[in-house]
DNA sequence: AGAACAACTATACCTACGTTTGTAATGCGC
DNA sequence: GCGCATTACAAACGTAGGTATAGTTGTTCT
């Protein structure tokens, strides 16, 4: 039950989200297959499902997207539907619609970090507008997750030796005082030193110290910022 | 029209907001009190107001708060106080209560930030679970406001001359090419330097890097991270 | 005019940092 | 057993960072 969008696009308003794909969770056929038209009107990539479990079920592509998702859905509901996928660690930014919706829903659904909360009927341009937000969200999150990916696989090359280093390094003590810390001597707190630097890719000191503050890299700080 | 409370706590869930001010804006007087008595049960402080305008005319005591709003006011609604707020820079964490209101009033309360919006009736325990919340929201962005402040009021001690080296210091750079960035000699920014060291209190130059972190000084950078 | 302060530099000296070269023990996988 | 990575240290050397002392110039306040 899946509507496969032929990968034309045809610029217009989507343009910054060219490649964007978004997914639609609607039981509703003849709805779900007006969402696709509308999408994939303005250049937008759509898989649909009639169901959360089919979604659930079909492997993801790791590319900018996201969920447009009906509330009442045969099965796990809309909101269900969200909460399982916070708990799988999937941070597909979520536009819901619904026909039969109340405030408790919506409150619950935009406190639960949806994008949007649309009532049919609603407008095209609504709907596209809140897509075009949702997509842009999920390209920073996924730009700010590369980042931290990079530096985390950077951070595994090191040795366990060379990783004590750059924490306390990072934590702002000298050379001599991290040999005694670990029972080392300086001069091989130096070279240690030397290879992370050389493996973190940091061309100064303050970038390694950047480095450690997105990894949440920090030992008992003896400082106070 | 405004109901202080007596200042006495009597423990109960609240307390970890002892000491938080609950601000009122309700224009049903026998709401007005039973929510005033809601909370001073519970040993918070209320301020109450029966409009927009007044909260916006009475001066805010600087201490962690939030605001209980109705969203169908006399004069300034709900929603349109709540931009208003925004605009003044005021952070204010808001909870919304209603008799009548609808999903897009809901949705465009959360998306503008709000932490809750309950709809009549709600039971008590509701309403002072989402003010716990936005307590604790507030304390924690006060907290946060306090840290930037006082690195910003340490930053502005410094001499002209000295920002610029901590700016260059921060990126990464060398004395000696700090010293041709400002047309200085090497010995100069050392001395400089040391002066930024003591005046910002930094213990180390990890620590002197995450304050330029957090105060968000960066110039030109010569740097990837 | 004189005091006070900022910006700026020089000489001298010391400490901290970093690299190179070389040595050596340990443990792991094939 | 052989190769390899890891851990560890030493000697030697060069660079970078940091402080103290002392002095110049210019502005501003009184």
């Amino acid at each position: 039950m899946n509507e496969r969008s032929n990968p034309q696009r045809e610029g217009s308003s989507a343009e910054a989200s060219a490649n964007a794909i978004v997914f639609i969770v609607e039981d509703d056929v003849s709805m779900r297959r007006s969402l696709t038209n509308l999408f994939q009107s303005v250049g937008l990539d759509v898989v649909a499902f009639g169901s959360a479990r089919e979604m659930l079920q079909s492997k993801l592509p790791d590319v900018v997207s996201c969920l447009v998702l009906d509330v009442r859905l045969p099965g796990l509901s809309g909101l269900e539907f969200q909460t399982e996928l916070a708990k799988s660690n999937i941070h597909i930014p979520i536009i819901f619609i619904t026909g039969h919706g109340d405030i408790p829903m919506s409150v619950r659904a935009m406190k639960g970090g949806a994008v949007d909360f649309l009532t049919k009927p609603f407008r095209d341009q609504e709907l596209l507008d809140a897509v075009i937000a949702a997509t842009e969200r999920d390209r920073k999150r996924r730009e700010a997750d590369q980042t931290v990916a990079n530096l985390k696989s950077l951070f595994e090359t090191l040795s366990p030796r060379e990783q004590a280093v750059m924490k306390l390094v990072a934590t702002g003590l000298m050379n001599k005082q991290i040999a005694a810390e670990l029972g080392l001597a300086e001069i091989t707190v130096k070279i240690y030193r030397g290879h992370v630097m050389k493996k973190m890719r940091a061309r100064s000191l303050a970038d390694l110290i950047r480095m450690t503050e997105t990894l949440g890299i920090r030992s008992n700080r003896p400082e106070q910022t």
